[in-house]
DNA sequence: AATGAATGAGAGTTCATTCAT
DNA sequence: TATGAATGAACTCTCATTCAT
């Protein structure tokens, strides 16, 4: 007698499960070195060690494990991120230790960085998504730290895209480029810019 | 008697030099609308009244044409921006005038900002040729403000990235996603912040 | 203990035996509905509510259970007609009532009459042998009838033909293209030009 | 300088028409073998002696020539009938001819005649496109018929399906399934049950 | 220079069937 | 007996590229 999980109204075996498990860990390694056109879904099962056919078992198409992925890691950072500010002393904190962890994630999940910046191209209502989600963290530490005092009465929506937008391509130059941390000097660089401006 | 033109060791006529234009205007409109991957090169042709096979007499493959759009196109935004930032009266007016002018050509241009995202996941080394590119426009600014003392003496390559980033992401939302201006208060914001920063 | 039924060659328990009837029924929906080569294994587990694999277990493939429904069907409906017939006052009278008899079937049985006519391409044998079965039935009525002296004498296994033929296109047109009934006078109409002919 | 065709807003030159003309010969030869869902594209390109790509610059996909060749031969079906008929001497003779020259064309295009029934399953509406197109011919020539007073006031669309259904069937069971003429004895009883009725 | 017919490799997807549990 | 995961051959269709005219 086996264990059945239910998944958006499909059930699973374990063995089905692990199964899924391995398509989608084959997919996230595909698409990010191959990319989202490039790769194929005979690429994805060979990777996974799995028959041509069997992918269809799980996925009823290729934007569908590309969506799925996307979703799961996009929660998995939100979190990832979230527990990170949680240790924060105070807001400023907050914010630098939510970009720290951002670039943790990316080092982490090169691939994954790759995707996402694929959705770009390849659903731009996903890609919006993606950063719609992300910029709502933000956005609630800003508020926070508005309030608290600690920061200027800003317009958060714009400051909260503008902080992606520094994490997203300093993530990119360094991390998913260079393949290593952001350095130490970079990271400072950064962050004076964002709390203390350009101007003298 | 016909005038020749010669591009990278190719001859054309008068007549052949405008049926390859034809196809980069045709190129930039089926590549900004439907994405590299999902045009074809029956599509371009079509765009551009010419027969199919005409192609492949001016370009020798779909991604070189691609290749030239995005090199022609970033001479073309950084020529665009250093023209604005000529008419400034000092070097935080240089910036602004420098972001007026991105965003300017973003709106103008709609199709070619969409093909160079789409660079991301086409060729990653063109991608961050045409960033690197774009990035010593910033940077030669930054030098001069500093060097003028106008600028804190800061990581200039740094916060070039971060500026090109809020640029790039503040375009994004506004002007290629909701296909208005960046409004103003958005505009003074993000300048705010990257001239005063976000700390009290 | 549980009962057992054989059925060429293969033993059932009862519960067997209704896991194939309920495979059978849906079978019939589904081709019915859908079309043999439209028509999945999986559609017909899914309306039998059993597992895919299940199938296998009483059929060795998805033509035999085609097969099955048509021979199965092919009976039930001359059993129909020949019920029907039986009632009759004379021979013309047999021959209207199995009219009635035919398009009360396929008005009844809709999935039964488009699953027959599919034989055409999906098995030609079997399509002939159907016809061929179908028409003894008229061949033995019409032959009792000229025997009788009520008929003409004719060939008739062409005459056996014309009748069913008569009977399949008008069943097609209004019973099965225009779900209702054979209209009154349409069917007066026919049996005119049977028993009386064309000529004035 | 090549001459050039246009159908359906496509542009042929003459070596392109042929290529059409050989796949619609190929398809009518596998559809007509196979049958349609058994057929592949690459059964009909390797008959046509073309690459396998070649089927799509002429055909938009599989369903297409198979509709094209039912309603191409539709209308040869219809204009060898119409042709056959206005040869007769009478109303009579007219109906006679018809069938002769139905039988006639069956037997010459023994492909044509299965694909046409092929289409009860691939298309319903074509194949009721198809016997509507055909009853026409029939209707128009009992009514005149009947004006004439050579025939019985009848229901004359009920009588034209009735005879179409006696010439389809009589056409399948000897021309098509025992590939041979109709005997001239069937013919005769058919005419005989047709214009002189079953009854004494 | 311009044309468009021809090519064939390769894509995503389906599904009858097998088989271990 | 019942299950559903796994398989892989076969399908339709696409399209960048070549080439004869």
């Amino acid at each position: 007698m086996s264990e059945k999980m239910i998944v958006e109204e499909k059930i699973f075996t374990q063995k089905g499960w692990e199964t899924r498990e391995k398509l989608l860990i084959a997919a996230e390694e595909v698409f990010g070195k191959k990319g989202y056109y490039e790769a194929s879904i005979v690429n994805i099962t060979q990777e996974a060690k799995v028959a041509h056919g069997t992918f269809y078992n799980y996925f009823p198409s290729k934007k569908e494990i590309f969506d799925e992925l996307i979703r799961y890691y996009n929660r998995e950072l939100r979190l990832a991120i979230k527990d990170e500010m949680k240790q924060a002393v105070n807001y400023e904190d907050a914010q630098r230790k939510g970009f720290k962890a951002f670039f943790n994630w990316v080092k982490n999940r090169r691939n994954l960085y790759s995707i996402v910046q694929q959705a770009i191209v390849v659903d731009q209502e996903l890609y919006r998504w993606y950063y719609d989600k992300l910029a709502i963290g933000f956005l609630k530490s800003l508020s926070e730290g508005i309030q608290a005092g600690e920061f200027k009465t800003i317009d958060q929506e714009t400051v909260a895209y503008c902080l992606m937008a520094i994490g997203q391509f300093l993530g990119m130059r360094w991390v998913y480029w260079e393949q290593q941390d952001v350095p130490e000097e970079v990271f400072d660089s950064a962050m004076k810019l964002i709390f203390e401006g350009l101007r003298k």
